[in-house]
DNA sequence: AGCTATTTATAATG
DNA sequence: TCATTATAAATAGCT
C-alpha cells in the first residue's frame, strides 16, 4: 500500500557526529569513500597519492597508490624539517648528481638568454612605434625587470650549485671519508643494497622513469 | 525553443585520461573534491587525516587536519618500518629525494618551455597585427605571470638544494644523532588499501623533455 | 570560471 | 556489517 519505503538520504549539517553508533557507521561509509576516490583520481589522471587517517581511538587507516610511505617520503625530502638528520645528510651526498643539474641549467640560461633577448626586442619596437601608449611602458619595464631578475636569480643558483656541486664531487671521489658515524651505527651510501625488498620494491617501481636519470 | 541544456554528467570509465587539458581539469575538479570529502570527514568523525598528493608534473599538493606534517610523524614512528637504522629506509628517502629535484628541475624547464612557446606565438601574432596595440598588453601581462612563476619555481629549487647542502656540510663537520621522531603514542590496528595497476610507462607527455634532459 | 543533466555517494532504515 | 532506497552531492561535458 502507501508505505514509505525509506526517507531516503537526508542533508546532514557537517558538524561532529555525537551518536557514537552512528559516527562509526559514518566514518566506515565515508572513510572508503574517500579512499575510492582517491583510487578513482590515481587512474583517471596518473598521480600518486598518500592519505592517513587516525581515528579518534587511535587506530590508523591509510591509502597509498601505489604505496604510502615512498609518497610520504618525497613529501618530507621536499619540506626538509628545520631539524637535520642523516636523511637529509646521505640525500645531499647523494645528490652528488648536481653536476647534471648544473648542466641543465646551463642549458636553462641558455634559453634564457633567448627568451629576454625576445622581450627586449618587443619592448623595443614598442616604444618606437606607439609612445602615446604610456602605461603599456610600465608593463614593458616591469617585464624587463622581471627578465633581470629572473636571470640574476637563476645565476645565482648555478653559482651556488657548482659551488657545492664540487664539495659533494671532492667527497664522491674520496669516498672514505664519507662514512658518517653517529650513535647507532655507519651509513654505507654506496654499496650496500637493502635486503628487504618491502621498502626497495615499491621504491624503485614507482619511480622508474627516474633510473637512467641519475 | 529547442535549447541544449547540455548533456549533463556522463558516465565515464575509470581509466587514464589521455587528453591532456582534460585531466588537468579533471584533476583539479577531483583533488578539491578529496579534499572536501576529508575535510568532511574530520568534521564529522572527529579524525585526523593527511593528503598529500603528487601530480604527474611534479607538483605537490597537500591536505592535513589540524595539520599534515605531524600526522605522517605519527605514521613513521608506528609504522611497518623493519628497522629504522636500516639502509633501507635511507635508500628510499634518497630516492625519493633525488627523484624530487629531479621532477622539480623537470617542472621549471616546462615552465620554460610554455614561456617561450607563449612569446613565439604573440610574436607571431605581432608580425600579423601591426595595426592592433592590444596583444602588447597581453604580452606583457602574461609573459610576467609565467616569468613570476618560473622565477619562483627556481627560488624554490634553489632553496631545496642549498639547504640540503647546509646540513649535508653542518653534519659532516658535526655528526648528530639519526632520524628524530615525535611519534606520541602506540596504536593497534593498521590497515592498508592498495589499488590499481601499477603506474608505468611514460607518465605523462610533460615529462618527455625529463627524459631527455636527465 | 559557471552551468546543468546525470552519475555517484550516502543517510536512514531493515 | 550488508542491503535497499530516496535523496544529497559530486562532477563530465559545454561554454
Amino acid at each position: 500500500m502507501a508505505k514509505k519505503p525509506s526517507m531516503g538520504r537526508q542533508k546532514i549539517k557537517i558538524a561532529k557526529i555525537e551518536i557514537k553508533n552512528h559516527l562509526q557507521v559514518t566514518f566506515s561509509k565515508r572513510r572508503s569513500g574517500l579512499f575510492k576516490k582517491a583510487s578513482e583520481l590515481c587512474t583517471l589522471c596518473g598521480v600518486e597519492i598518500a592519505i592517513v587517517v587516525f581515528s579518534p581511538a587511535g587506530k590508523v587507516f591509510s591509502f597509498g597508490h601505489p604505496n604510502v610511505e615512498p609518497i610520504i617520503e618525497r613529501f618530507i625530502a621536499r619540506n626538509p624539517s628545520p631539524n637535520p638528520n642523516s636523511f637529509q645528510i646521505l640525500e645531499a651526498h647523494r645528490n652528488a648528481s648536481v653536476c647534471e643539474l648544473n648542466l641543465q641549467l646551463g642549458q636553462i640560461l641558455n634559453e634564457l638568454e633567448i627568451t629576454k633577448k625576445r622581450g627586449e626586442t618587443l619592448d623595443h619596437m614598442r616604444k618606437n612605434s606607439h609612445k602615446h601608449y604610456g602605461w603599456e611602458g610600465s608593463f614593458n619595464k616591469l617585464g624587463l625587470h622581471e627578465l633581470k631578475q629572473l636571470r640574476d636569480a637563476m645565476e645565482e643558483l648555478k653559482k651556488t650549485v657548482t659551488t657545492q656541486a664540487t664539495k659533494f664531487m671532492s667527497v664522491v671521489t674520496n669516498p672514505s671519508s664519507y662514512f658518517v658515524s653517529t650513535g647507532t651505527g655507519i651509513f654505507d651510501q654506496y654499496e650496500s643494497k637493502p635486503t628487504n625488498p618491502v621498502f626497495v620494491g615499491p621504491v624503485n617501481d614507482n619511480f622508474g622513469y627516474c633510473h637512467g636519470f641519475f
